[in-house]
RNA sequence: GGGCGAUUAGCUCAGUGGUAGAGCACUUCGUUGACAUCGAAGGGGUCACAAGUUCGAACCUUGUAUCGCCCA
């Protein structure tokens, strides 16, 4: 059948993929060979609100062409779909939706009918970017898309019909975890949202440089006491000298002022060395019950910022956390969820007198340091930068800021313009780096709150190891260095969310209880029935039961508790604070008078932890929870550990990392052998795609415009080990160009030699034609090159191979060589070159197949033609056998030499003519002087072909070489095109300097390395032996430009 | 401040000890029986800098400069 014109991505993709799926061709095991290894890679889950953009391109593209390569070549293969259920995110577009349709906001439909919202939600829109890496070609088993809310309550079971239990796996792990000592409760600096209220991870943070302020406040030193402060230059220069009755202090965040618990120097700042040890004053809140904090020493302090003094608030900034947990200073909370400051607790007065018994030497728990409020009630529930406000006008207004003198021009009303002179306060305009969600856009919050946390350090060592001993592969190799880096310092994970959007912490609270206490609890009980207190505060003296289900809950109650108690559970509605873990009686504890006896029936309130699970929590479990773990059978089971994990170093800690300590944490097992990391894809100068620059690169854009291949084929180019990643339209073009290229070449077998009537099958035809064995040999090679490329992960070298292979090599020489006998009328030659072209055609389908599968398809369909030899009709490319032959088995050095003579004569001739400018054209004669036997063989064999392609019309021998002949120098043999009449001798000399001066520089090069006696005495022989074949040969080159010069030089 | 990396042709990048490559761009030519989404020919680099190791360095070592990214 007639090929079409040119390849219509367009119409074709969707078909070929519809066609595939329909065949099962992307089925686990498809195309196995009996007994095969497995060979599986799981999909990095993309967010289940996600859309495809180029990283997700990039990165499926690869994970796709290894796939394929390995389902060809008949491995086991599977690769795993999915998406992760993204709690922020997910939540946020959920509850987005509901605002614009003017349904109820999440608080007013409660706990489960939101999240019954949010599954109807992922039901509808949850398959987007799963139908969006089809476009790409992606080839995953999609029967089986997984979900990481799998059997969660509530799930609809849509879009991951298949999926395995993942919310089972989920809770197991994690009361496995709880149980062994790995996972606990506590407080903890985190990135706080305040706008969704919820603790969020460091990816999750953007820092951005904003326009900001430094005020420099002075903290008076308490009861009056003065010191020398002495500012030196860098030769020890006494620059200022003043007594001072304070400390200057920088600060781009005064409200935290009210939280200090420690004014920090350098230990070996000069400056302030007198006071180290003192006492100054909080100068901001009623001045009656200010608080005097201490000045420390710390490594932090940087002596040449600002004063050199940092004020220390060690719940509210990550620096200072880390500066009051080695000083032991108390971190005070000022602020709620929402980053407003703070309006529980009792009156300010007796909250600050707390702080202060505090400091004086008085035991407080962490949560009871945590519960004291030291907002003062002017401040309290103001939004944090309305406090900042209030904050810096109290300071300034009391004298307390640092001022400084301005001299400004002013117009008075008749317009005459004077100087004066100001004294305002000390206010820096300066860029600061400032931290916001990601998702919420607000400023995120540093903030003590509690959290779970898995205890990271218990179980890192063995994903150390895994790496250290290489079991485990990181690519780059840089990748296993910043690895070691992270996981040698690693911090403990939190694991909590303040969400309603994922797993549910399977952890329920009771009254901590035994019999001695019982009383005291029920006195406390009788409080808090009346009291405001919170339930954060509650749950510190809180009894913690872990367990997977209600049930067994229950059951662990009751023995902690014993029969004087019914348990029963509530299912906290989400909202922090509305409940509490209780105790009751049918007794009015809080009648007077009323008590409890021996007898009295109790009941105990469990009440559930409202967190839920980080979703990278979940996602750590991708691995075993995708294949079914702890359910799984032989058929999935058998795909664990998994193979190879493409991804981005950008989640090589919070993903890779965790997945390595999870998955040996719970199955003893790693769960990949080999971790490939790439960078962000850029734009074509380098910087990042974001929405704000609009640099953003749609890829399904791109595929509408230019195709999946062309995508794709870029995609693989690009993916050198560690390369960074900048898409260049330019580039695309060009690949898109070459699907071309391949569409046409194959058209020219189709339509003009009706190469595809041949029969042929898997291995290479027979042939005599020096061409013809010369290109089979020349397709082991690349198939060599491919298969080691893709070995090795060296994906550009892959595609650049492939590319360079198709157009110089198959296209510019070999198709075009076949023409002379196309055009001829040998007929033994046209039927074996037929057979050998459409069979070179199949091999480069095959190879190009994984790149780019579907024009390769295509083609592989509309040819049709093979399988005789096995008999069998032919199956779609996708389930075609990878080739195995090797450049020894076909690789015919003799057609090889034969071949690069005739090309170096064509090429010489081409060039020649076209430096003296001889008309491309004209067909001209040659002569040859000198050439040797098998020189003359290879002409005998080949001239049809030369003469068409150096557009010669005849050949004569002479003695001499005519005058004002152009030189054409090949190996073993000296031409000359006798064009006395056309050349223009000045052009033709300047060519022959040229190419003498540049063989000089070789020669020279060549010559001064064999001259060293330490080059043959060090070098390995091949490379001396290498060297001495090389110079050989330029000489011999020299040699003839040389005599040619002297001809033509007879006539100048 | 700490970690990881980069610096090679006008641009984007390959190149792990044997004397520098690709694509794009550029110049000239071309209606030559697959292809103008093309073909032919060509120009273009002190491999950031400095010192060292080596017979030999873009590559290894040390230092310097500049630029990224991540963490603080």
């Amino acid at each position: 059948m007639a090929m079409e014109k040119a390849f219509n991505a367009a119409e074709a993709e969707g078909r070929l993929f519809e066609a595939w799926e329909k065949a099962g061709c992307f089925k686990a095991g498809a195309n196995a060979k009996p007994e095969a290894s497995t060979y599986c890679i799981m999909i990095p889950p993309p967010n289940v609100t996600g859309v495809l953009h180029m990283g997700h391109a990039f990165n499926n593209t690869l994970q796709d062409i290894l796939i394929r390569w390995k389902r060809m070549q008949g491995f086991d293969t599977l690769w795993q779909p999915g998406t992760d259920h993204a709690g922020i995110a997910t939540q946020m577009v959920v509850e987005r939706e509901l605002a614009k349709n003017q349904e109820p906001s999440r608080a007013e439909l409660g706990r489960e009918k939101f999240l019954e919202k949010v599954w109807a939600w992922k039901e509808h829109s949850g398959g987007t970017i799963i139908n969006q890496l089809k476009r790409l070609g992606s080839s995953c088993d999609f029967d089986r898309t997984a979900f990481t809310m799998a059997g969660a309550a509530g799930d609809t079971r849509t879009g991951h019909e298949n999926s395995s239990n993942f919310h089972d796996a989920v809770i197991k792990v994690f009361v496995e975890m709880y149980n062994k000592g790995l996972i606990y409760r506590g407080k903890r600096l985190v990135n706080w949202d305040p706008h969704f209220e919820t603790a969020i991870s460091d990816l999750e943070v953007e820092n951005i440089e904003v326009a900001g302020h430094m005020w420099h406040f002075k903290y008076p030193l308490a009861g009056g006491a003065t010191y020398t402060y002495v500012e030196k230059d860098e030769d020890g220069n006494v620059t200022l000298e003043e007594t001072r009755d304070y400390i200057s202090i920088a600060t781009t965040r005064p409200e935290t002022m009210l939280g200090d618990g420690a004014v920090a120097v350098h230990p070996s700042d000069e400056r302030y060395a007198p006071i180290v040890g003192k006492l100054v004053e909080i100068p901001v809140g009623p001045k009656e019950h200010r608080r005097l904090i201490p000045i420390i020493t710390d490594e932090y302090p940087d002596k040449d910022f600002g004063s050199g003094a940092v004020k220390i608030t060690g719940a509210h900034d990550f620096n200072d956390y880390q500066v009051a947990k080695r000083g032991g200073i108390p971190m005070y909370r000022l602020m709620d969820t929402k980053g407003a400051m703070r309006a529980d607790g009792a009156p300010y007065a007796d909250e600050t007198a707390k702080a202060q018994a505090h400091a004086k030497g008085a035991e407080f728990t962490e949560g009871e340091i945590d519960a004291i409020n030291l907002v003062p009630e002017n401040l309290r529930g103001l939004d944090r930068f309305e406090a900042r406000k209030a904050v810096v006008d109290q300071i300034t207004a009391e004298g307390l800021a640092v001022m400084q003198t301005r001299t400004i021009t002013v117009k008075d009303e008749e317009g005459n313009e004077a100087e004066v002179s100001q004294t305002i306060p000390m206010v820096e305009n300066k860029p600061i780096m400032q931290p916001f969600g990601d998702r919420s856009k607000v400023v995120i919050e540093p903030m003590l709150t509690d959290q779970w946390f898995v205890d990271a350090e218990k179980v890192v060592g063995p994903a150390l190891d895994a790496v250290k001993d290489g079991t485990v592969k990181i690519l780059p190799e840089s990748g296993e260095k910043t690895y070691y880096h992270w996981l040698e310092n690693i911090e403990p994970w939190c694991i909590s969310r303040q969400l309603w959007w994922g797993h549910q912490i399977p952890v329920w609270y009771g009254p901590k209880l035994d019999d001695e206490h019982l009383e005291k609890i029920v006195e406390e009980q009788r409080a808090s029935e009346t009291s405001d207190e919170t339930y954060w505060w509650r749950l510190d003296n809180a009894m913690a039961f872990c367990a997977p289900n209600e049930t067994a809950v229950i059951n662990a109650a009751k023995a902690y508790y014993g029969d004087r108690f019914e348990i029963s559970t509530h299912q906290d509605s989400g909202s922090v604070g509305a409940n509490h873990p209780r105790l009751h009686t049918q007794i009015d504890l809080n009648q007077p008078g009323s008590d409890l006896t021996k007898d009295d029936k109790l009941w105990v309130t469990l009440v559930r932890d409202p967190d839920v699970l980080d979703t990278w929590f979940s996602s750590g479990l991708w691995p075993i929870g995708t294949l079914g773990w702890p359910e799984w059978g032989a058929d999935t089971s058998k795909y664990f550990p998994t193979s190879t994990l493409i991804t981005g170093q950008d989640i090589l800690f919070f993903w890779v990392a965790r997945m390595m300590m999870m998955q040996l944490a719970v199955v003893d097992e790693i769960p990949f052998d080999t971790v490939y990391l790439h960078g962000l894809v850029r734009d074509a100068k380098g910087k990042k795609m974001s929405k704000s620059t609009g640099n953003v690169v749609d890829p399904l854009e791109i595929i509408d415009e230019y195709g999946a291949d062309a995508l794709r084929f870029t995609n693989a180019s690009m993916a050198s080990l560690g390369g960074v990643l900048k898409l260049d339209m330019k580039r695309i073009e060009g690949y898109r160009n070459f699907v071309t290229k391949l569409w046409q070449a194959s058209s020219y077998g189709d339509s003009q030699i009706d190469a595809f009537s041949a029969e042929r099958g898997a291995q290479p035809p027979s042939a005599t034609l020096p061409l013809n064995r010369w290109i089979i040999g020349e397709i082991a090679k690349v198939r060599e090159e491919v298969d080691s490329a893709f070995e090795a992960f060296r994906f550009n070298d892959a595609a650049n191979g492939l590319y360079a292979f198709f157009w110089n090599t198959f296209c510019a020489r070999y198709l075009e060589f076949t023409k002379p006998i196309f055009f001829g009328d040998d007929q033994a030659a046209k039927d074996e070159t037929q057979a050998v072209y459409a069979w070179a055609i199949d091999q480069a389908l095959i190879l190009m197949h994984p790149i780019m599968p579907f024009v390769t398809e295509e083609i592989w369909n509309v040819t049709e033609g093979r399988g005789f030899e096995t008999g069998e009709a032919a199956k779609m490319l996708a389930h075609a056998d990878w080739p195995t032959y090797t450049a020894a088995d076909l690789v015919d050095t003799e057609a090889e030499a034969e071949m690069s003579w005739v090309i170096a004569v064509i090429d010489n001739v081409r060039s020649a003519r076209a430096e003296v400018n001889v008309p491309a054209g004209s067909k001209v004669p040659m002569v040859v002087t000198q050439i040797d036997a098998q020189g003359q063989a290879y002409w005998d064999r080949n001239e049809a072909l030369i003469k068409r392609f150096a557009r010669i019309d005849s050949l004569t021998a002479v003695d001499e070489t005519p005058k004002g002949c152009i030189a054409i120098a090949a190996p073993g043999a000296s031409f000359g095109l006798p064009l006395a009449d056309i050349i223009d001798v000045a052009k033709e000399k300047a060519r022959l300097e040229k190419n003498l001066g540049k063989l000089a520089k070789e020669l020279g090069g060549l010559r001064g390395r064999l001259k060293n006696p330490k080059f043959a005495a060090s070098a390995p022989p091949e490379v001396v032996a290498e060297a001495r074949e090389n110079l050989a040969a330029r000489e011999e080159e020299e040699a003839k430009i040389s005599e040619a010069l002297a001809r033509i030089s007879e006539i100048a």
